[in-house]
DNA sequence: GTTGATCGCTACGAAAACCGTAGCATTGGA
DNA sequence: TCCAATGCTACGGTTTTCGTAGCGATCAAC
């Protein structure tokens, strides 16, 4: 477990300059980052529910995923399960567009 | 070299739905695939060129997201090197205002 | 026509990331 | 007391990524 989570302000995988930018490209370049936040977009989930939801994930790398987003303030930890904090339902909310798009590609790529 | 790069309409990694959202997040989930884009925002690149850009990505690694990029039609080699396709540059444009959120973020976790 | 510089790209062994399965400790209800 | 569900950890095996070296092609200069 020699992983160290991407956070602005410090180097990152592939970039030295700490620019905001890049944390978040090395951090959404991770598996399950972005699908973790995009399965609690609407209601929070447990550690197990966020587990069915993501197609039998494993337990070690859901763990190694929450603790690095709780970490970068993206996510808390509340009474009913994972959800997002304010900071981290801003960026889903950048993401969400992306359905449409998605849609458009698949259209595209067929 | 077992991968099998996703595309909308066939399983990818974590769903079986063919859901083109799904695809979508396994393809940027895979390390460097946003940031090769990214880095391709302005002038075209040569492999070369993107290698620095990368900051030194291994040329392995890069060749292979280049072939799934063009395969997934992002992409393009053309004479003066790698540059988006209308659709990659559609989906640029939707990353690009991330890095007003990014500051923002810098901001909170700091 | 050979030398040198660049191009895209490949081979391959080592390291890191990820996975699957099993199970532990805790909590709370029956 | 027993049962179910919670968050989470351990650990060995597989997949992905990395780092270095180098190949074949192209082109310009000498």
């Amino acid at each position: 477990m020699k992983q160290k989570i991407p956070k602005p302000g410090s180097a990152v995988r592939g970039s030295t300059t700490g620019r905001p930018i890049m944390a978040l490209l090395d951090l959404v370049g991770r598996r399950w980052v972005l699908r973790i936040l995009w399965e609690l977009r609407g209601a929070p989930l447990t550690f197990r529910g966020l587990q069915e939801a993501c197609g039998g994930i494993s337990p070690s790398v859901l763990n190694q995923r929450l603790s690095d987003l709780r970490e970068a303030a993206l996510l808390d930890l509340v009474d009913d399960g994972y959800t997002p904090t304010p900071l981290g339902r801003e960026l889903l909310a950048q993401f969400t567009p992306l359905t449409i798009w998605a849609e458009k590609w698949a259209k595209a790529v067929r």
